[in-house]
DNA sequence: CCTGAAACGGACTGATGAGTCCGCTTACGT
DNA sequence: ACGTAAGCGGACTCATCAGTCCGTTTCAGG
């Protein structure tokens, strides 16, 4: 069952990887039609292997999450918790702010795929700032997701970087 | 051609507050055909008044913009610049944040209705705060409002007073 | 080769929602 | 009361998009 035949294979990278363009380019609201156009493959091809939008969607972001992972691990393996705090957001931002549509799809897809796991870290970080006074107490780490996240999506193009020292201001203890 | 006829004028009212209502309660993407059974009329009717969906969130959304245009004029006519500039950002969170729906209504509409008059009353909130050294320099006021409204849109129900604090402290100078 | 299973792709369905049209109804001036 | 223009409402069109189905094509093992 894992045995794909080799056209099939072929087609379902380009199909992921289509996938990733569209979803970069457009965000969410991407249709299904135009990343089997964008892969060169019936729109069918692309329902065999994700029965749902969302499926696909899904396989890409998961990418992208593991990722932010490797960053977060870095982060709690750095000696100054603040610093690695502030650090590891702007590493982030960086990250996704290279490709907002992907960003807004992380956003859509509510974290689903392997978020427990980033979540878990982040809280670690977050608390570890907290302790070491670099980070106000009375925010959640799924507080600080929240107001960075906000401020990134709001920000006109080319201007999110000052809205993010805004935030982070905000965030100090 | 301005005089309707009774009946005209009695749908042309249950219209607006059903839109009110229903907006209120679903955002932009509340359907007409939604609005139109809340109203007690036919989608027809409400197209014949409103020619597009925009144009009735427009009438909508105007009424609360005059609101805040007060808010705003309040806060110019107070005397200490800084407390004016928080306070009228909390009244008109407040405002708001009593009707989320409603709010992002405004914010699909891109602030067309009677914006530009409200922006110029900010402006001069704005500056006002910067001037006496309550604000950080480095924004506009188009960047307060884009902070506050991510803030805002992004907290969990029943949280955005905290959210809120956290970005106007990265707003003090 | 040659055959059968795997894979393909596009026609099709079904849902949704904006906006149009027109035959019927109703207000209101005379 | 009555004629007519303003008003009504819902059936209709049109577009979009997720997801299904099936006749045809292509791969791969014997």
């Amino acid at each position: 069952m894992t045995e794909l035949r080799a056209d099939a294979r072929r087609n379902l990278e380009r199909v992921l990887d289509a996938a990733a363009d569209v979803f970069a380019a457009s965000g969410p609201d991407a249709s299904i039609d135009e990343i089997a156009r964008h892969a060169g493959v019936g729109h069918g091809t692309v329902f065999r292997r994700f029965p749902t939008k969302d499926d696909l969607m899904y396989a890409v972001v998961e990418r992208r999450v593991a990722q932010m992972r490797a960053v977060a691990r870095e982060a709690l393996a750095a000696d100054d918790p603040g610093e690695a705090f502030f650090d590891f957001v702007h590493r982030v931002a960086e990250l996704n702010m290279r490709t907002p549509g992907l960003h807004r799809c992380i956003v859509h897809c509510g974290d689903k795929p392997g978020a427990a796991d980033l979540e878990r870290l982040v809280g670690k970080i977050v608390s570890r700032a907290q302790r070491a006074g670099a980070v106000r107490r009375d925010v959640k780490p799924a507080d600080v997701r929240a107001l960075v996240r906000s401020a990134l999506t709001s920000a006109p193009p080319g201007q999110w970087r000052r809205y993010l020292e805004v935030v982070l201001d905000g965030l100090r203890a």
